[in-house]
DNA sequence: ACCTCCGGGACGCCCCGTTCCT
DNA sequence: AGGAACGGGGCGTCCCGGAGGT
């Protein structure tokens, strides 16, 4: 969303560059009818044909030029997911530079989930890291993220008081990284990812619940908890476990 | 598009019914090179001659004389996974029943991760779940078992004061089903599994580090956490993130 | 012709070796459509799905049965090949016994030529050699054996003084590879083969005209030369050359 | 080399007639390239985009602007080989204009087979002919090119006496023909040509010890024969040739 | 009943020769 | 002339039935 993925030079999957804004356009068509097959059957599970069908006016040619193979089409899903994430990051830095670190990690998580929601390349990237689909570098990316974002968070929370004494803030980053994995897994497979923004917000209900100060906690209670921080997207959700 | 497989309602996957020795043994054979392949690429990554390559005294017509089709095998797998889980939890009940609930699910959560551990088929269960591959009811059985296992477990531990009074033991339920999905996925894109003992010790020490009554959470500790009740596996794993 | 291949162990295209009668039939049905094709436009020109078509009997999953590709395909028919020349070899050294070495030399080239006539596996067979599509050693068979063979006989001949002192047997054996080669080369794309029995006839005539012992040539001659013993089948052909 | 090809109007290749320099260069540049595929893998083997990697100053556009079709561009380099050819036996007309029939014959053969040696074109023209790539006309002009020049050649040294009585002029062009088409062949399947100098030399030393008097002949020897001929390019012929 | 050999097509991905905008 | 796009096969392989044997 928002900005268009631009192919990173670095991880080559175009057989060329893209060069003309046409040109731009086409690949982002067709990365994201893949993606959308990704997302719903998986690499293996899904195919070319099936990908081109999704979205007539891409033809295997145009594919051809783009991508060398379905690899690297999945490889480039993949990137372009990552390069989202990166993008969440980046503008919660600008949006929530005022916001302690433990309100910020609720927001990221939030947004995470609201990129997942919104961005059919979002939720392809993560299913196909899911898989292993893209060898072990690519595909343990969204572990990598998850980690050491958070963990960041956390040590600043623990440093500030926010986050009671005894909690470990890099445990806690695998954890979060557990849970996170988790709850799109188990969404996926029962609601189709329907209930996904539910489990969220429980999950880090639960968890502030358990981690934060007590002092903190009640204020952000009173705030209306993850609920409020995910509100809206929540409305968008029909099945899911809502309230919290 | 690969529609999910319609559960057969006798959930019988044999074309017929195993009657001779030799049948049954071949059948299991069958069945674990099968499962060998999923665990290993999943349903549509897995390929029949793939399968019957693993095991050279295997051939197609044999295959065919047991299983319907391939969806039939992937099925099969994982029923025999629930099977396997319900073992688990039959074993357990007889050798912890003296237990308290908590450590009771700890026991279970361990005896669970043993057997992904020591059983292929085992594993291509959880992974063909995990990927939606054997139908909607299939594929959403692990979350209704640890859901509805151990909310059942926790219910009792909140009864016996174990568990904190502010914790609600569905709540908890969902929670554990989470990180236990999320386990065994990041463990095995990043590290094929070989870490997912470590993973699961370390989240279960978290949670009940949280969650569990600080007495009860003390004795706990001094008899050596998850850790130690996991020691039999655990040295097995090499990778293991869980120190503390 | 008349034998059946009898896929040799060692060449191994066969992705089984055939078993039942029926199969043996089958395989020997996709050669020969093949070999078609093969003949027709060469290796890379060639298409399975054309090959297919040839013969509506046969399908796509018979061929991938009997043969792990169209290399190996190509490979069956060089090598089927070149046991018809064996064929033919064996049958003159039965037929032509009593007859002088220079005798046998055309009458072996008579047969060769026979055999190009009435086979298609024959003449693709040479025409993939030609190509050098089955690699160095299967593609260099053909020279192999003309260079050998002919040899071999004309050394005996000048042992007998059937040909002339000054002539090296050696050579003569290169010369005569390189002539045959050509004639092949020349009447496939000038008549498309019409006339190969014509060139060789010729060609034949004018090599003993000079090579021969003149004693040996006369005698020769007045049997009618290269031309009786091709008369059989020199009637087929339209072109050609042929003295008489 | 020497004189641009200048499409003849009739063959009809270029989409346009070349006129600019730089046009002419690059037209030039794309039918080296493409000779080169053609010589290595033949007609049906090669493929534009390995053509347009053997030179990357050259695009598709560009390519499609000098040629209609890939069927243009060989016929484009069947008509520059022999183009290439009416050169030899103009240079030789001059050149050789004071020689007799039989050496003019010899040094024709030793120029043609220079000319092979040198040129890319050369050689994929010859190997696309014989494949009978490019239609029947063009397939058989070497055919029509040996057997006329040489025939001419033979018949005036037939009148001169330099050809034993017996020998058929005609029938000793057709003769020739099938031994040059031969080497070509046998050498390139068994050597990627690279001894091709050598068998033609062999040959025509076996050839004009056969048919030519015996007074011209003992001088010719005198002189070293064959390879005297040939020794300005023999020398460049032991591990040369390069196929691919 | 249990299992093997053989065969059947549909479809997988890739890449080919070409043409259409710039 | 160059970058982009077009579809039609290319070969290989998949999942699966029938024919047949033990």
């Amino acid at each position: 969303m928002s900005r268009p993925i631009s192919g990173s030079p670095s991880g080559g999957s175009p057989a060329r560059p893209a060069r003309q804004a046409r040109a731009v356009a086409t690949r982002e068509r067709i990365l994201e009818a893949a993606a959308a097959d990704f997302a719903a059957v998986g690499y293996h599970g899904s195919s070319l044909s099936r990908i081109l069908e999704r979205d007539p006016s891409v033809t295997k040619g145009a594919l051809y030029f783009h991508f060398a193979s379905k690899e690297a089409m999945a490889l480039a899903v993949v990137e372009a997911t990552s390069e989202l994430y990166r993008d969440v990051v980046a503008r919660a830095a600008v949006d929530d530079a005022d916001l302690d670190p433990l309100r910020r990690a609720a927001r990221l998580a939030s947004g995470v989930q609201d990129l997942l929601h919104a961005s059919t390349v979002g939720r392809a990237g993560v299913r196909l890291a899911g898989e292993g689909a893209v060898g072990p570098t690519w595909s343990s990316w969204p572990t990598r993220f998850w980690e050491a974002t958070f963990a960041a968070l956390f040590a600043e929370a623990h440093a500030r008081g926010d986050i009671r004494g005894e909690v470990d803030p890099a445990a806690m980053g695998r954890f979060v990284t557990d849970i996170s994995h988790g709850a799109f897994t188990t969404s996926m497979v029962t609601t189709g990812l329907a209930d996904l923004a539910g489990r969220v917000t429980h999950n880090w209900d639960v968890m502030f619940g358990f981690m934060a100060d007590p002092r903190w906690l009640a204020e952000w209670r009173s705030e209306g908890g993850m609920a409020a921080v995910m509100r809206r997207h929540l409305a968008l959700d029909d099945g899911g476990g809502g309230g919290g």
